[in-house]
RNA sequence: UCCCCUGUAGCUCAAUUGGUAGAGCGAGCGGCUGUUAACCGCUAGGUUGCUGGUUCGAGUCCAGCCGGGGGAGCCA
């Protein structure tokens, strides 16, 4: 029971190579309408392409009073016969159906929650399970596996070798975040120690363990091997954030080079996402233009001015220096810029969306606000860190040249109050053939949002985790 | 975690200064048409998020709880 042939091979192949030819369609009624010249119009999806076919079904078929005329939108179903020209307007081609198979009926038509109509998003985060069917969410889906494989492509033609960092982390030392705890222990019945305090030993790991927030410091280990790695997978922050841009679960995109500074940082990640950016174009052109149509009619502009100019890149202190003369000429900001301020949402968003008016590359920002890996900077008050800014979304990427020498990472480490033990083996990687290095994290659903002009991460991810919200 | 907004039919919303609910879309039925966001007519559909309070009377006012959204912080 195999399915028909694909929606998108009807459009993308020869009209005349179709024409004549008796094949199967399979999918989903989007709309049925009926004409009393005896024939209804069924519009199958099956989510290989943005549109859907047009299937022409004659008032001759033995079912077509007992089934077709109570199909509702949302059933499944299988068409069968000739691929004919269109005697209408809007599509080039039509089955002229000989038989349609109701594959699978809707219970309760007046209560199905993905009527023919337009929904609310919000409204349709609470059938998340049914929302794929819905033009916006379909396109989602197929410019979220374009991206993906966008990704892999890119970091393949460039040598790149994708790393599988743990999921599960034993390391206490990440840093980025409030952690999700992994754990076997019986929670009503804790084992203690001789203190009163929770016995990890006895957990399943011997330790307390933890959801990943980042596969950076693990893949660091391989990039000081094969040079050129990458991860791309899940990762959790179990914050209480609650913002359009956070989401407990998100994938992230972490490539890390060997013998390359932050300069050298900063152009991959102008490479990758121009990559990305301009394989959705050419591959997703349907999906695009109905973002641009429904959503964000500047979204199509944006991706092609992003291809074609190169990135914006400002010194954290040319940053504060333009915010500074913002204030001058009368620019009112709820937080005071100085130097050595953490840029606020609304500093960030002035300089990429006033500004700017596009992605800008803030660089070497202040130690006292960075990680403790970030390589320190000659002026031994700055450190080799990136932050991608973009228009509407803030931060779509966080990058940095490391810290490759042992004697100032390890002085980091003290002042910042972190135990050198905890690093071991990061710290191993100094000791043993240390090299210059450095990489980023993309933000996945960021960067789908900055393509598709979508407002709000959880509708670009399927299934969205946030606090309190865990549903299907 | 903090601040603001919000919760009425399957969905999107309306309901004057408190007087116990309406429309559009969707759905069902009928009409019309090679239709395509189809169109026209009729019909059905609501314990107004939950609990309590004020009042002769609460969708409307008050308190608490639950859900949704926006913003901040954190960051990707």
């Amino acid at each position: 029971m195999p399915a028909g042939t694909p929606i998108a091979d009807l459009y993308s192949s020869p009209p005349d190579s179709l024409i004549g030819r008796t094949l199967e369609v399979t999918g989903w009624v989007r709309t049925r309408r009926d004409s009393k010249a005896g024939i209804s119009f069924l519009q199958v999806s099956d989510g290989s392409c943005f549109d859907a076919f047009q299937v022409v079904v004659p008032s001759e078929l033995e079912n077509y009073e007992s089934e077709v005329l109570r199909i509702t939108t949302g059933c499944a179903v299988r068409c069968r016969g000739e691929v004919v020209e269109s005697r209408g307007k809007g599509q080039a081609l039509e089955m002229k159906a000989a038989g349609v198979e109701v594959v699978g009926w809707i219970e309760d038509p007046d209560s199905y929650p993905m009527q023919a109509k337009r929904h609310s998003f919000e409204y349709l985060r609470e059938v998340a399970h049914l929302r794929p069917r819905s033009n916006t969410f379909g396109a989602l889906g197929r410019v979220r596996h374009c991206l993906s494989m966008a990704v892999h492509r890119f970091m393949d033609e460039h040598g790149f070798h994708w790393i599988h960092t743990p999921i599960i982390t034993a390391n206490d030392c990440e840093g980025a975040g409030e952690m999700f705890r992994v754990s076997t222990l019986d929670l009503a019945n804790l084992p203690r120690d001789e203190d009163g305090a929770v016995d990890f030993g006895q957990d399943f790991f011997g330790r307390e363990s933890h959801l990943t927030v980042s596969g950076q410091l693990n893949v660091e280990t391989w990039c000081s091997a094969l040079s050129k790695v990458y991860t791309f997978g899940p990762t959790f922050r179990a914050e209480n954030s609650n913002t359009s841009r956070h989401l407990a679960e998100f994938w992230m995109v972490e490539p890390e080079i060997a013998f390359a500074d932050l300069s050298d940082d900063a152009d991959l990640a102008e490479a990758m996402l121009k990559y990305l950016f301009r394989t959705l174009l050419e591959e997703r052109a349907d999906d695009m233009r109905f973002f641009q149509e429904r959503v964000d009619e500047g979204c199509i502009d944006r991706l092609e001015t992003f291809v074609d100019s190169s990135f914006e890149r400002m010194e954290y202190g040319e940053a504060i220096r333009a915010l500074e003369q913002a204030v001058a000429k009368g620019r009112r900001f709820d937080f005071p810029v100085s130097w050595g301020i953490d840029l606020q949402s609304e500093h960030e968003r002035y300089l990429t969306e006033e500004l700017v008016g596009r992605p800008v590359v803030v660089m070497n920002y202040p130690k006292d606000i960075k990680a403790f890996y970030m390589r320190m900077n000659d002026d031994g008050r700055t450190v080799a860190a990136m932050d991608v800014l973009a228009p509407g979304i803030g931060e779509i990427i966080g990058g940095s040249q490391r810290e490759e020498r042992l004697e100032v990472l390890d002085d980091r480490l003290e002042e910042m109050g972190l135990d050198k033990a905890d690093y071991w083996w990061y710290r191993d990687l100094r000791r043993y053939g240390t090299v210059p290095h450095a990489g980023f994290g993309l933000g996945f659903e960021r960067t789908i949002l900055y393509a598709t002009g979508m407002a709000n991460v959880r509708d670009v991810i399927p299934f969205p985790r946030t606090p309190n919200s865990a549903e299907f």
